[in-house]
DNA sequence: CCAGCAATAGAATAAACATTCCATCTTGTA
DNA sequence: TACAAGATGGAATGTTTATTCTATTGCTGG
């Protein structure tokens, strides 16, 4: 073992490989390079078909693991999976790096820096997955649309209710969905064709948010949906609908994500509406 | 076991659970929100991990992948693996990834991204100037108040609406001042020394809500502040305040920063007063 | 040419794993 | 209400897996 102390994620791993590469033995060079030129394989393989491929034996995988700090060979596994997944941990890190400089880690701070890479993350995961064609045709609908109608309850409903205010700001028709009377229905009857509405509900979802939106699609209006899954109720009866899975932390979730994409789609449709 | 055929890939999965949604089984159901809610973790998890965050029975999985072809759990993994495979997973990556397979630039991606953009600054942001020292005595006052009042107007108001719902859900007593009638003040006029309250304005800031601030203040309940000055007006009347400047994007801005930190300090409330 | 030492291959092992099986519980139907 | 078909939970099972151990190989300096 070379030090008590094993890199902390992949591009650490690559240079500890690089500064190394005069000393190291034969049969771990191979591993290295096999690892370096196919992670992968390392990530998702076992001992045995990473050992076949890279021609060495299941047992000089883990001493190259052993050569640089880690337990076994599944510490360093989890390096060529944390890679590949969402999460590069770049934030994460500096995030890390932040605590441990600042004075404490109370508790508080610990719970806001969860948050924070909850954020991050969802952002990033939001960036990945709408897709232009959809959003595109998203605000289209939307643009076109005499009123906007906007649909949400518990904790979707301050994402529709800054989309009112900001809509209201940027003098683009809509009504909030949430009358403190509870005629919704009544304001809904009066949506036709030639309006649109964007509903937004995450599990577990809201049954009035998902009749509303329903009730519009049989009327002919167009409906615009946020959801976190592709089963949701939502997307069955949604025009165009747009999966958004907010990062948790320690099992809440909070809008950083969601909150981007509305207000992102509020300024496109107004922005469209004036070149129109 | 529905068909011989089980799908070739992820995309082909996800098409054949949609399409089979209302037929499935509850726990079938369960796996399969799961799994396309977080593909990343069914790619890397075993069977008993998996399982374990779905909150079903180890067995279920092997039973969910017999349902859509497979011959078991692994071969159905295979698909999540593949998804994964051969794209790496840096958020630069990614984005540049989107831009060039999308029609490039659409004017809603661009105005997305932004935002996105927009988002992560201000996260980043936030993580360097709130000081560990106010959370901790914002934390600790609104944890040992009685009812906590949260005050909030138009660009602010979905962040204590966001706050209310959570406070809710975790049981801690809580009152929204935002009433239709418009009798805000005979609510306010009931808060007494032993409750707190968390208020929150950006400029340009509504007067009602600093008016309602300053008339707790005076009547020796105290006041948490979240705002974007130090020269705020609420900053005046709080006896804790935290600075959160939201990054905007073309002269807007989305609340990213804002509900992270709202749901940072919700859970920390909630938390601290279960340790109570 | 031969100690002495590190590196390696391959078998042995214990833990983790996916899968199967069966009793129990649900659900839909007559 | 009673019955049958299906779905589910949980323990049992046989396999795969990472890891350890040991004999052997290959190398280096004297």
């Amino acid at each position: 073992m070379t030090g008590p102390l094993p890199p902390a994620d992949f591009d650490g791993l690559r240079a500890a490989i690089i500064e190394m590469r005069a000393t190291l033995p034969k049969r771990l060079m191979q591993v290295a390079s096999y690892a370096l030129e196919r992670p992968d394989d390392v990530a998702f393989g076992t001992t045995a078909s990473i050992a076949q491929a890279a021609q060495v034996q299941p047992s000089t995988l883990v001493r190259f693991a052993q050569h640089f700090g880690f337990d076994g060979f599944s510490g360093l596994q989890q390096l060529f999976q944390n890679r590949l997944k969402g999460r590069n941990g770049s934030y994460e890190d500096r995030l890390r790096q932040l605590e441990a400089g600042g004075a404490t880690g109370t508790e508080g701070v610990t719970i806001l820096h969860g948050f924070l890479a909850a954020g991050h993350e969802s952002l990033e995961s939001l960036a990945s997955t709408i897709e232009p064609g959809a959003l595109e045709r998203a605000i289209a609908t939307l643009a076109r649309a005499e009123t906007i109608y906007l649909i949400a309850r518990r904790r979707s409903f301050p994402i529709v209710a800054y989309m009112e205010y900001a809509f209201g700001k940027l003098r683009v028709p809509c009504r909030l969905v949430s009358s403190a009377i509870g005629n919704d229905d009544d304001l809904l009857a009066q949506a036709t064709p030639s309006d649109a509405a964007f509903a937004v509900s995450f599990a577990p979802y809201a049954a009035e948010s998902v009749a509303q939106a329903q009730a519009l699609k049989d009327a002919g209006t167009a409906v615009i949906g946020l959801t976190d899954s592709a089963l949701s109720p939502l997307a069955v009866c949604s025009e165009v609908w747009f999966e958004l899975v907010e990062a948790d932390h320690a099992g809440f979730r909070s809008l950083s994500a969601s909150m981007a994409f509305a207000m992102a789609l509020t300024v496109s449709v107004a922005e469209r509406r004036r070149q129109a």
